[in-house]
DNA sequence: CAATTGACTAGTT
DNA sequence: AAACTAGCCAATT
């Protein structure tokens, strides 16, 4: 079959940051955490945005708690759901007087891949 | 293809 | 210390 109109090819480099992401966050031992930008700089990139993008988009596969924001902060708007988890894997917290009402002790449990 | 967006980050005000 | 700004990168419109 000829190919797909030309230039209609599915560009790879979509499905392989992604699939990236999911690689490194899949990796991420329990009870330790990484941020969005670790894990994009372990991808040689520094879209931490574009990390949570594909947290957002695709992150539901993988331990997505474990990547957190740089400040020890869990995702934006799964703060209640992602405490239950790190409860259940030991992971370290603080209590802080935020609307999230703890922080991760990054200093403790930073994971380096 | 330009503009917008988003589970971000660091620096200023 | 909280709010604002700017910088970054990839996907979506």
């Amino acid at each position: 079959m000829s190919q797909q109109h030309a230039a209609g090819r599915r560009p790879q480099p979509a499905e392989g940051f992604v699939e990236a992401v999911l690689v490194v966050v899949a990796d991420i031992p329990a009870g330790q955490v990484a941020t969005y930008g670790d894990v994009a700089a372990l991808l040689g990139s520094r879209g931490a945005r574009a990390v949570g993008r594909v947290m957002a988009r695709a992150g539901g596969d993988v331990p997505w708690w474990r990547v957190v924001r740089a400040g020890g902060r869990p995702p934006a708007g799964h703060a209640e759901r992602a405490r239950r988890h790190y409860v259940a894997e030991g992971t370290p917290l603080r209590p802080s007087a935020d609307d999230d009402g703890y922080r991760i002790d990054l200093a403790a449990c930073r994971w380096r891949g």
